[in-house]
DNA sequence: AATATTTTTTAGATTAACCTAAAAATTTAA
DNA sequence: TTAAATTTTTAGGTTAATCTAAAAAATATT
């Protein structure tokens, strides 16, 4: 069946969504990520839920059907992959290419995805430290915490990001943070829950604990 | 000023017709190209009139303005960008990449256009032979000869091909011609005009004069 | 030059995705 | 357990891109 792109973004946005909880996702959670109108979400979960990709009662909240699971996961992996192609192939910042990846990620060819997939060596993870859906749509678990979850004095390793916005990316870029970096928690602060921690054994610095709850490690 | 797919779409059909004409371009070769009717080819001149980007008056035809043309050109510079980088890089048959061009030409990136043309080593022309308008928007002038047109006993060289329907490409790829190849000119058959060649010095076979008319040489 | 044919435009509808405003259902709080 | 607040849906419109059918203009033919 024929999918729109504006259907393609609704149901990446339900699955996103649905990967936060296991609750039901509400009409106006769904209007916030999509910018729009809870009643234009209405309309669309209604069309959606006809279509067979998701289910839908009114006033119940909305989940994807396994139809629609498999098609966000291909909408997943396909932004995933092309991030990771522009990073490592194009040179570009991973601040730079989440916007391109959103109009790349509905360019509809299996075989290019799969031939991309091989070009970049099957990878596992995009520049953010996502997971990428292989082509059965199966998505690795990586069980990373957040490094705000971390006690004082234990070391991890940067891993991933909970946000790809570009201005939190390009903050970590500043305190020189990237996938990979060692991290030595020295200090987490009482009062503001701050974190005082060593970046590859560099002299340390003071990160915000908001900044802490996006950072994802390995410990 | 924002553009939909379908507005570049227009210009870039109409930007094609024009190549093979000085005169003004018809609603009806509009439509036709489009796969649409006459009617709705109207109501989008004169959308696109209003915007500046082509020259029309109501049952004169159609030309690009010169923002049009800028336009249509980048349009053209990404469609045949992208096309080498699935043939060179992706691994795809030069009749295989018509159709996914065709989506990746509205991707909206000039800093991804820009790298992905200096990733392929900023190429003159694409698998089919055509000319990439380089970032300027300017278009190599390549000055070749329709194969029907060359005498008999003649030698010259396959430079590029004037359709790439999937259909055609693929007759050319059973018959062992590709762009470079060597063609010598044996004998031009007075009855229907098809031409008895010899392709990279192999045993002489018969073309057609249809299929001669839409192979570009170098003499 | 008058008529027939073809091309193009206009008029009026349709569909997808959105909107605002008002009504209905659900949830929260007194 | 009612009342208040919030969420969600419905009703009725808008815009972009299309369509069909009919009217108007341009072109071709006798």
């Amino acid at each position: 069946m024929a999918i729109s792109f504006t259907e393609e973004n609704y149901l990446k946005v339900i699955h996103r969504l649905s990967e936060a909880t296991q609750e039901d996702i509400s009409t106006n959670a769904v209007a916030e990520q999509m910018q729009t109108k809870a009643a234009s979400v209405t309309d669309m979960l209604r069309k959606l839920a006809d279509k067979g990709w998701v289910n839908y009662q009114k006033y119940q909240g909305v989940r994807l059907s396994p139809t629609g699971e498999k098609i966000a996961l291909s909408i997943v992996r396909k932004h995933r992959l092309w991030e990771l192609f522009l990073v490592e192939k194009m040179g570009f910042n991973w601040d730079e290419v989440h916007d391109i990846a959103e109009q790349l990620e509905h360019i509809e060819s299996d075989e290019l995805v799969n031939k991309l997939d091989e070009y970049l060596g099957f990878p596992k993870t995009d520049p953010h430290g996502d997971p990428i859906p292989n082509k059965e749509g199966i998505l690795p678990e990586l069980a990373y915490s957040q490094l705000s979850e971390i006690k004082a004095n234990k070391t991890c390793k940067l891993m991933g990001v909970a946000q790809d916005s570009t201005v939190f990316l390009q903050l970590l870029t500043k305190l020189n943070l990237s996938l990979g970096a060692k991290l030595d928690i020295q200090e987490i602060n009482e009062f503001d829950r701050s974190i005082f921690v060593s970046i590859n054994d560099a002299a340390p610095i003071f990160i915000s604990h908001e900044v802490a709850k996006n950072i994802l490690v390995k410990s």
